[in-house]
DNA sequence: AACCCGGGGAG
DNA sequence: CTCCCAGGGTT
């Protein structure tokens, strides 16, 4: 069980742990601040796997803060798309962006580096502990779980308050001496072995001062209430082919759901009649018969949309406006597209 | 505090 | 299907 220095113990325990078992993957090959930033803002909600090619090409494109302080906002949507929540990128740049006109680099400063754009409270602990070595908590979903199933913690982790539970717990256990193994040490452990459902108790190296495994109750730990299911909404899509062979795209408006992202001509509505009423009403068509295209579902995080695709040919081509244009299937891949738009364009015009 | 914002993988 | 994931911004 838990001895009185326990603590001592398990943090030597854990950091040894990570420093040997530590997965290889490229942001940990690096110790320049700046990539461990947009390695921390990348990894947001989002899985290792799906982050490597990303990271591995966006610090080819962008090696210095210079380089993706000034990118142009469109080139760098194109290198961030299908990793999602593009807000992130803008406001890394944003943020980026500050930092070097600034400070000329990123601080090594918890509560100035904290200030900036599209950094947050996890993102700050986690680049300052794993690049400078300074001791801040960086609280995510594993690390929540990690502590709370370790310290038996039960307070509801879907709650925004909670978070700061475990960050005085982790400034009580932390590391002083390798802050950077510790934050990451914890994060690894529930990544690996730590794991939601099903943890692989019988491999964890701080399995003698889990109050959980002692207790049988890892499964049920952490405690985490439910969010509400997402609304269902139709989306008709018509992707409208010119004589000359060009298509009809429209970009999103700014704010909001996929902002400024382009799609075929679309309405919320799974009326196919309607949406030919408002697409043509929109953009002045003149619509020959509709054929179907595809038919799928896109999972948002609050939303979910059941989209009916067609094609159809139209006789008038109407005025493009800055928000709308026709364009050759070569120029619609140069578009920023998300990943429904994406589906439609294999549909109608081949991958 | 509640809500908004993507996408992909596991079970 | 449901749940989860190296969260932050806005209101």
């Amino acid at each position: 069980m838990r001895s009185n220095d326990w603590k001592t113990k398990f943090r030597e325990v854990l950091t040894d742990w990570y420093r040997r078992e530590r997965r290889d993957l490229p942001w940990r090959r690096t110790c320049n601040p700046y990539w461990i930033w947009i390695s921390e803002v990348m990894l947001q909600q989002t899985r290792v796997d799906t982050v490597i090619p990303y990271y591995l090409r966006f610090t080819e494109r962008y090696p210095t803060m210079e380089d993706l302080a000034y990118a142009p906002e469109q080139e760098l949507m194109k290198n961030w798309e299908g990793l999602g929540y593009y807000s992130r990128v803008r406001n890394l740049q944003a943020g980026v962006r500050e930092a070097y006109e600034t400070y000329g680099e990123v601080p090594a400063d918890p509560e100035r580096f904290r200030k900036l754009k599209g950094v947050g409270p996890y993102t700050a602990g986690a680049v300052m502990s794993i690049a400078f070595g300074i001791p801040a908590p960086a609280v995510d979903g594993n690390v929540m779980r990690v502590l709370s199933r370790v310290l038996l913690i039960e307070e509801d982790i879907a709650k925004p308050k909670t978070r700061k539970i475990f960050e005085a717990a982790v400034m009580d256990l932390i590391d002083r001496d390798d802050p950077s193994s510790f934050n990451q040490g914890l994060m690894e452990l529930g990544a690996t072995v730590c794991t939601p459902t099903r943890p692989k108790c019988l491999l964890c190296p701080v399995r003698e001062w889990c109050g959980a495994y002692h207790e049988g109750r890892e499964e049920s730990l952490p405690v985490k209430s439910k969010k509400k299911k997402q609304e269902t909404v139709p989306q008709t899509v018509i992707a409208v082919k010119s004589p000359d062979g060009r298509w009809l795209l429209e970009q999103r408006p700014d704010d909001g759901l996929l902002a400024g992202m382009w799609q075929f001509p679309t309405a919320e509505t799974g009326d196919p009649a309607e949406a030919v009423r408002q697409i043509t009403e929109r953009h002045r068509l003149d619509l020959g018969p509709l054929k179907e295209a595809v038919r799928f579902k896109h999972i948002f995080t609050h939303r979910i949309w059941e989209v009916e695709a067609f094609e159809a040919t139209s006789s008038a081509v109407g005025v493009p406006s800055g928000r709308s244009g026709w364009f050759l299937p070569e120029e619609i891949n140069s578009l920023t597209l998300p990943n429904p738009t994406k589906k439609v364009r294999d549909a109608v015009i081949g991958g």
